[in-house]
RNA sequence: CGGGGCGUGGCGCAGCCUGGUUAGCGCGUUGGUCUGGGGGACCAAAGGUCCCGGGUUCAAAUCCCGGCGCCCCGACCA
């Protein structure tokens, strides 16, 4: 198929928009691909919705192929079956109500639209099931941005597997993780399958599809051999050891005049930052006062500490910890505190410096479950000091965007809204889920992260909204017209720039728009009948028949 | 929610501090001439509620108050 660049809509620009900084964001809009309509909120232009449709395209294949069936379900969606799963709560929930008053919400995801469907499912003879479709998703996000990594709207390919068991989820949850390595290889992009924290789903396992990019929202930590990769929101990784001081019968209390940091104490103390402990009290959601604890030299990963608790909290406020502890927080400790204490493995063995609850003063010596019981839990955010869990070898931060997330649900939502089906043994039970989503605009964005020089785009060939891209210079326009040609007579798509403009500009915005071949007839081609083919990656260029064309292709 | 920045033709910006004729510049757009393998040159022209509302003033893009929108940095997620 041929498009004739002047009659498309593409308009691209020379300057990237003031408010853009990651890469993708820029080019995608200088290309013509994407618009901004509002915050978070885009219109997809001609080339991107082409770009977007392949994404589309390829994750349809590979869920046909394991036997995934796409359906549609609606946006618009009664607040009842919100509240039947207590999900109503969520913030990122865009509410709405209808001229009767009656009260919708536009889905986050579509767990309870389905599973209310799945309802239909009666006999563990018709398990398992697995439903998916390409819907829109709305979330009211506090800080939507960076193009089309952070949307308040989007597209998103959700599927959900229904089974009898957890030996059955555990089968389909693993079919949907093998296409998800095939989708993201075919769309050309480098991705990490690793462990992942579960947030709002709910749920017991979850995977994150992570790809490393130059903008994106989360941190992937790998090791250098390869052995250990994760989320740094769940990564477990060895934290190097502490120098301690001669251990203490029990803990002494000492004078820390004016010191209210760690590095401040481990100075007056003469002592490693790791010899001592953090103190860092939080408040759920009842307002109980919890202390997380950490070593001196961590810093707290605040998913682990709500994931270890079980709920959601956050630091309490200087009220808040006058009154739980008595003192100001940089002379905080567990010993005497009479809360519910979390403390970080790394402070299971040895004895360290504390905050002692009294301003200006801190104790020496103090050990857990001698001086205070905690529990434990890991609680530190992985540092470039730490060494792989499984190797000892270096590690490597990279931010990342999660580009796909796959949850087991077990029965969080089959069992609130009533899903069950009869088994073989004649009890009605209910159905085990799982939930499997992808957003394609951010396959976009990702592509375009990992792949891109300071011309433009050089898109994946799968991805591409043109596989080739005809320029016809002045007086040229009969040859590159026949190029074009061979080339769609070979099965590729085409866009011919058959615009009245300078070489200059068309080559220019070839490259911003990065289709993966480009073809220049010009007047060299006059003479001998011969095209320039360019390859937008390699920048490998070639003169060739245009009757060769198509086979090259 | 906390912090910082911005809002002026389609895009990128200047002007604002220190109010004062017709609000400028570059790019783009339209018409014309010459050009024509990496954003060309010259001539002519079109295009603006200076984010919105209020206030101060003889006079507001400019000063004051209040909104709204957008971007970036810390707590959430495909």
């Amino acid at each position: 198929m041929i498009t004739r660049a002047s009659q498309l809509f593409l308009p691209t620009l020379r300057e990237p928009p003031a408010d853009a900084e990651a890469a993708s964001h820029q080019l995608l809009v200088r290309g013509g691909f994407i618009r901004q309509v509002a915050a978070g909120i885009w219109t997809y232009l001609p080339l991107g919705w082409r770009v977007h449709r392949r994404v589309e395209q390829i994750v349809r294949e590979e869920m046909d192929a394991i036997g995934c069936q796409e359906m549609l379900m609606p946006f618009l969606t009664p607040v009842e079956l919100w509240q039947q799963t207590k999900r109503d709560f969520i913030e990122e929930l865009f509410r709405l109500e209808d001229r009767k008053g009656t009260d919708y919400v536009l889905p986050l995801t579509h767990e309870e639209t389905v599973t209310f469907h799945a309802r239909e499912i009666q006999s563990y003879r018709q398990l398992p099931q697995m439903l998916y479709h390409f819907g829109l998703k709305a979330r009211d996000e506090l800080r939507p941005g960076k193009g089309l990594i952070r949307l308040r709207e989007f597209v998103m390919k959700d599927a959900y597997s229904f089974d009898r068991d957890e030996a059955g989820l555990e089968e389909s949850f693993q079919r949907q993780r093998g296409a998800y390595v095939r989708i993201f290889e075919r769309c050309g992009l480098v991705t990490h399958d690793v462990p992942a924290e579960p947030g709002m789903m709910g749920g017991s396992e979850s995977r994150d599809f992570l790809a490393p990019a130059g903008a994106g929202e989360n941190t992937l930590v790998t090791c250098e051999n390869g052995d250990f990769a994760a989320d740094i929101e769940v990564a477990t990784t060895t934290p190097r050891q502490a120098v301690f001081p001669e251990p203490l019968e029990k803990p002494e209390e000492i004078e820390t005049p004016e010191v209210t940091t760690i590095d401040g104490l481990a100075e007056l103390l003469s002592i490693d930052t790791a010899a001592t402990s953090k103190a860092m009290p939080h408040v759920t959601q009842d307002g109980a006062v919890v202390l997380a604890l950490v070593r001196g030299d961590d810093r707290l990963e605040e998913a682990k500490l709500a994931a270890a608790l079980g709920e959601p909290v956050w630091p309490a406020d200087d009220d808040a910890i006058r009154a739980a502890f008595g003192a100001s927080g940089g002379s905080l400790g567990p010993v005497g505190f009479e809360g519910r204490i979390v403390a970080d493995f790394a402070l299971r063995d040895g004895q360290f410096v504390a905050g002692a609850n009294r301003d200006g003063r801190h104790l020496r010596g103090v050990q857990a479950d001698r001086d205070y019981e905690p529990e434990f839990a890991d609680l530190r955010e992985s540092a470039a000091t730490d060494t792989c869990p499984n190797c000892g070898g270096a590690l490597g931060f990279q931010t990342a965007i999660e580009v796909g997330h796959i949850f087991k649900l077990g029965t969080r939502y089959s069992e609130p809204l009533g899903a069950t089906f009869l088994d073989d043994d004649g009890r009605e039970k209910p159905l085990v889920m799982g939930s499997y989503g992808i957003g394609p605009a951010r396959i976009m964005a990702t592509a375009v992260e990992q792949s891109h020089d300071e011309n433009g785009i050089v898109w994946p060939r799968a991805l591409a909204p043109y596989d080739a891209h005809v320029v016809a210079l002045p007086g040229a326009e009969e040859i590159a017209l026949q190029a074009a040609e061979m080339l769609a007579a070979a099965g590729l798509d085409v866009l011919l720039d058959d615009r009245d403009q300078r070489a200059g500009e068309k080559f220019a915005d070839a490259d911003l728009i990065g289709c993966p071949l480009r073809v220049t007839a010009g007047r060299k081609s006059l003479e001998d009948g011969k095209v320039d083919v360019r390859d937008r990656a390699t920048g490998d260029e070639k003169r060739l028949n245009v009757a060769e064309l198509g086979k090259e292709a």
